[in-house]
DNA sequence: AGTACGTCCTGATCGC
DNA sequence: TGCGATCAGGACGTAC
């Protein structure tokens, strides 16, 4: 489910709950394989009085870093397909499908909902070892047309299919994909090399445009949306169903499927 | 290298 | 209403 506005939104519920400053005592980890690095019992043992210093974001990754007595591990999230995060009480009551808890010295508790089990976890001092090649984050200015358009280079795949590369667009997913295109006018199954200056230009506003939209969805909807479900609200403007019309010109919405993946589009004015 | 496909998982939804 | 089939917003390993 999560993509850079629903992580983002994860993260700032965690920096809204005040999660910085106070100290995990361990975690309790019902899906083993959750877990990359280190091993289980490395990983529970290291977050043991592990004190929180801050909650970061790269692409749709959630990166923790801890002080422990000795050393600065990094505790990174990925929500997967259907991951959330939520800080209560420990005493709550706990909504369906919690994979993991990371139980706080403060009487409250993270818990981890994870429906799928796509989600990963790591424990580790040095983030870069463990975390794939990404583009500069679309919302901050390190996202220029030149670099987007470099990475196009050479490239015969759909572009469509080029945005979910996370080293192309860090944090796009398969609606914010669509949607990126709508705005641009770009059709999904053009071949990434094949579009011009302009349209990598255009293509890499809208791109900032429809993230950032999404993240301000998130933002005006705050406490109404804590604890962070693993629902996404629709922050993006393409019907994606059967029937419905574009809201630009009012052609038919169509639908294909790129790499296995659905992908709605409107066929008169993406070309 | 770049591209395409299968796989990991379970809950929600769809069609009969 | 019930039930099997299909679908879901991610990413990695593998094979060509």
């Amino acid at each position: 489910m999560p993509e850079l506005p629903e992580v983002e939104n994860a993260r700032r519920c965690l920096l809204r709950a005040s999660l910085p400053g106070r100290t995990f005592k361990g975690a309790d980890i019902g899906w083993a394989k959750t877990v990359k690095r280190p091993d289980l019992e490395g990983f529970v043992l290291g977050l043991r009085d592990a004190t929180v210093s801050d909650v970061l974001r790269k692409g749709k990754y959630i990166l923790v870093p801890l002080r422990v007595e000795d050393g600065t591990p990094t505790l990174i999230i990925h929500l997967g397909m259907s991951g959330g995060l939520s800080v209560d009480d420990a005493s709550s009551p706990e909504p369906p499908l919690v994979r993991h808890r990371f139980p706080l010295d403060d009487g409250r508790v993270m818990r981890f909902v994870d429906g799928r089990k796509f989600g990963k976890l790591w424990l580790v001092n040095d983030p870069a070892k463990v975390l794939p090649s990404l583009s500069p984050d679309p919302l901050g200015d390190g996202f220029t047309a030149e670099g987007l358009e470099a990475s196009l280079a050479g490239r015969r795949a759909p572009i469509k299919a080029l945005l979910l590369e996370q080293s192309v667009s860090a944090g796009i997913g398969n609606l914010y994909a669509d949607e990126s295109l709508y705005l641009a006018g770009i059709h999904p199954e053009r071949a990434g090399a094949d579009l011009g200056p302009e349209e990598i230009a255009r293509l890499r506003e809208s791109i900032f445009q429809a993230l950032t939209e999404g993240v301000a969805v998130y933002d005006r909807a705050r406490d109404e949306l804590w604890p962070n479900a693993p629902r996404a609200l629709t922050a993006w403007t393409i019907p994606r169903k059967e029937g419905e019309s574009c809201p630009r010109c009012g052609a038919e919405m169509a639908v294909t499927r790129v790499r296995a993946r659905t992908t709605w589009f409107c066929p008169a004015h993406q070309i």
